[in-house]
DNA sequence: GCGTATCTTCCAGAAAATGGAAACGTATTA
DNA sequence: TAATACGTTTCCATTTTCTGGAAGATACGC
């Protein structure tokens, strides 16, 4: 490699500084120490000649070299990695498209949102991927997603251009199997104070909601079970063993798949899902379908 | 870096094996090993988990996951090329406009094919290089030029698109100063059989017509000097030290700039002069207006 | 002012790239 | 058929680059 190449590793640091807004946050996403992308992208700077960074404050902003070099690494490292997904993906005839689900959203409603595009005319080739809110981010910043289902929206980072639409708001009840439903269901809320209750994890924006309604009704319920995950909250749910918050307009498929029915509202405490995807020219042609679908069943409830 | 991530500079590599077509070139235009670039392609390989090429005889062939990657490489290469001159050439108004010249193409035709491209409605920055001609035809390829003006058409190699563009085919006469001529108009060619010549350097093409041409009439005259310069070639020509080969139709321009004038014609012998670029899918606009101009200095003839 | 958050510099150990030597396989030539 | 030329691959010691611990510099908030 000549000295005057480009150095493509410098170049990818720089592009996650870029778009993490802090060395500190892309040595996180990259797995390295501070030190060590501080030392490449100086490198970097000194090999083009100019800085690309200025110092803001105690962290960085981008100089007008930095935006051009932002630009060009974006589409570098975009084309980079369709590059790998086409060879480890081989010849398949389906166009993919990575949907990153975070566990709190109802399986339920994500099959409705996705499922419309594995039919034609995009018949695309679906790969859902569980995790972390942050995580699946981190993913969708390095084009390893095409879009990101979540109950919250995406925080606004500096050059992180993350676009979040809103799919869905629905109000909360509780719901519960028909025995708690028989011992709760008079006198709601006040039926509250004793029961068991199966609630998401204090990281989920929907449990704030929920502890703020509970501090308001004075009630001191009995908390049997956090879950990240929905699914397997509503399946402990479903054996009895608490009531639980659900979308109030998902009554009818709760009662088919979980056997619970609605115990009471509560009142104010909302829900809404969020469709998260980067900002590119061409966008993937499945995200229309997404959002549209997301609309369709705001427009249901 | 992940070790899933794509490694840059293998690619890279990989690049430059696949427009080359071998191992061995590609060595030889990166400055580096034959071993290097195996190993470093072995391990691209190996990451990628598919071979990207096929052993073919005792060369090499794109496989189908080859050409994908390669598809890619030239698109990431080319927007890393970009990115290098937007920065290097900080915020000039004016677009570049990189073009290769051979030695051997005499500076007047270089200077009437690219004047015009420095006024509107283009009015780029043109960038001037000389060098050998295999030395321009491999900054081609690694997109630091847009085109290269030389005396002959490129070799057609596997993968390195590059498109020859006939600008213009001249008849060559022999030129020399006034003194000279009077030793050597009667009688020409025989004339020559004694007289001094300045002729281009064996790689040169036209040298070897030159040579075909003295074969057939016999002749065995006393070369005084050899050249890739033609500039310099006929600086020498115009200070009385020999006849020297120049286009018959620049007979007013040499005889003003180089105070020579034509001796005999070399019948048969002629010079072309091409226009060399990468095939892309968008051509620099420069390179149509200096195709045109090659086809205007040819009707004038 | 003091603690904290962030970037930078210095330096030594770890990892990767590099090329010499030699083996190997295939085409060309005698 | 053997000899030769050409191109790739493997082995391995050397060189270069990358990496992160420690410590220093600077800015922000309380």
């Amino acid at each position: 490699m000549r000295p005057d190449d480009l150095n493509y590793r410098h170049l990818l640091y720089f592009w996650a500084v870029a778009k993490e807004g802090s060395i500190t946050r892309a040595a996180e996403r990259l797995g390295l120490s501070v030190q060590t992308i501080s030392t490449q992208l100086g490198q970097l700077e000194r090999q083009l000649g100019q800085a690309l960074f200025a110092p803001q404050g105690r962290s960085l902003k981008l100089t007008e070299a930095g935006r051009t070099a932002l630009a060009h690494a974006e589409q570098i490292f975009q084309i980079g990695e369709r590059l790998r997904q086409a060879l480890s993906e081989g010849t398949h005839t389906r166009p993919r498209f990575a949907v990153g689900v975070t566990d709190a959203v109802p399986k339920l409603f994500a099959f409705r949102l996705l499922e419309s595009v594995l039919r034609p005319p995009l018949a695309v080739r679906l790969e859902c991927i569980e995790g972390e809110f942050e995580h699946l981010l981190g993913e969708l910043a390095l084009n390893r997603l095409d879009l990101v289902v979540a109950d919250r929206s995406a925080p606004q980072r500096a050059n992180l251009k993350l676009h979040s639409h809103l799919l869905c708001n629905v109000g909360i009840s509780l719901f519960g199997s028909t025995e708690l439903h028989k011992r709760c269901a008079g006198n709601f809320p006040h039926s509250l104070a004793a029961a068991p209750l199966l609630l998401p994890a204090r990281s989920n924006p929907l449990r704030g909601a929920i502890d703020a309604w509970l501090e308001t009704h004075e009630l001191r319920p009995d908390i049997v079970g956090e879950f990240t995950d929905s699914a397997l909250l509503k399946t402990f749910g479903r054996a009895g063993l608490g009531l639980f918050p659900a979308p109030a307009s998902m009554r009818e498929d709760i009662a088919a798949q979980f056997g619970a029915v609605p115990v009471g509202p509560l009142q104010g405490v909302s829900e809404s899902w969020y469709a998260i995807a980067t900002q590119r020219r061409v966008q993937h042609p499945a995200i229309a379908i997404v959002q549209a679908a997301g609309g369709k069943q705001l427009a249901g409830d």
